[in-house]
DNA sequence: TTATGATGTGAATATAGATTCACTTGAGGA
DNA sequence: TCCTCAAGTGAATCTATATTCACATCATAA
């Protein structure tokens, strides 16, 4: 049998999982066999700690909600100001996008629609938050000087999210060929002389 | 019985249908039901027109492409330079979205993972076309001098159409309180500054 | 007007995947 | 050591959809 686990510890591993899957396959592909293999268990075993797959997805989306919030927060506080914050933002989801990491491309999948209501609901919810945090971000740059004061914050925010999923789905379609390093730079060119001062 | 069609019509007829339902409920959320109840068939008779789920998937990403990629064509006819074609796109887009059109929705729904191989890479294709396009018209641009020449015309594109995809999820999400046509205003002049001469 | 093929229908059938359940097993406290 | 319960298993179910099929009906061309 597989090692045992207290429920507490599967759960967050399922969740992981279940973050992982949904970024390979989108929540349409997501089914708990497939889910069950990666964290060597049978499918069934999963409904001992969730009560099913609705409440796996949730659980996957409250994961994704904190690591992305976290990453955030970390830029926010590790950068010398706004700007760089949000540069070093962008590239850490450059990284992610490269690594094959889940954050970007639940990211995309964010936007769909489709799934129950309460799944659409709070996915909708984590993105607008996602915004919320960015849109600071920018209104702490207007205060110290850097970024144009007639820019508005929550458009510029909506900017700033628009440049991570192309990035992602080319990533994904064109593989090794698209150098995202490279063009995660250019587009924080573009967007730097749209926002910044001068 | 239900009026009868020919089958080209009814093909027609289903995939327009099936962009709509795609709209709304994304490919996670389509059925055949569904989409048969609203053309006011049966289930069974759309297997008359279709070999399956999958072929109708496909002719709906058939007609959507067409579609998207008439507008752009139509933008850069009708506006008097390459700015304005790209000013009145996103405006179209904004009409779209605001009408509930299908169009932005499946833009969107086309960056996530899932669904069979070959539908997914025709999304691909489908979605890089639209960029490629996006970037001839900023080619355009940057040969009649109104684009900054050190602006890589890809990248451009790709921060376009990553205008258009948050600003979709909002107007769902928010609904009324949403106004897209306002939000599209400022981004533009964002992008405007970004791109543009001077 | 009638024969024929294309369309439409409703009732099966097929299938994938979620969910349940009776049973097993292992780990930790009495 | 032995008991007990949480965690794991495999074999049923259940359910939602896709898909098939035999039959009905309309349009039209001879």
């Amino acid at each position: 049998m597989t090692q045992r686990m207290n429920t507490e510890a599967r759960r967050e591993q399922i969740a992981s999982a279940a973050l992982d899957v949904l970024a390979e396959r989108g929540s349409e592909g997501f089914n708990i066999a497939d889910l069950a293999e990666r964290v060597g268990l049978v499918p069934s075993a999963v409904y001992r700690h969730f009560e099913g797959r609705e409440d796996v997805l949730d659980a996957a989306l409250d994961l994704f909600r904190d690591r992305v919030y976290r990453l955030v927060d970390a830029v926010r506080s590790e950068a010398e100001n706004p700007l760089m914050a949000l540069e070093l933002l962008l590239t850490r989801h450059a990284k992610l996008i490269e690594s094959g990491g889940a954050a970007p491309h639940i990211m995309a999948s964010m936007n769909v629609p489709g799934g129950r209501a309460a799944r659409r609901s709070k996915r909708e919810k984590i993105f607008m938050g996602y915004v919320a945090r960015v849109e600071a971000v920018i209104r702490d740059g207007q205060e110290s000087g850097q970024v144009r004061s007639d820019v508005d914050p929550a458009t510029a925010a909506l900017l700033f999210a628009g440049m991570i999923q192309p990035a992602a789905l080319l990533r994904h379609s064109e593989g090794e060929r698209f150098d995202i390093t490279a063009h995660v730079a250019r587009v924080w060119d573009l967007f730097r002389r749209a926002v910044a001062r001068d």
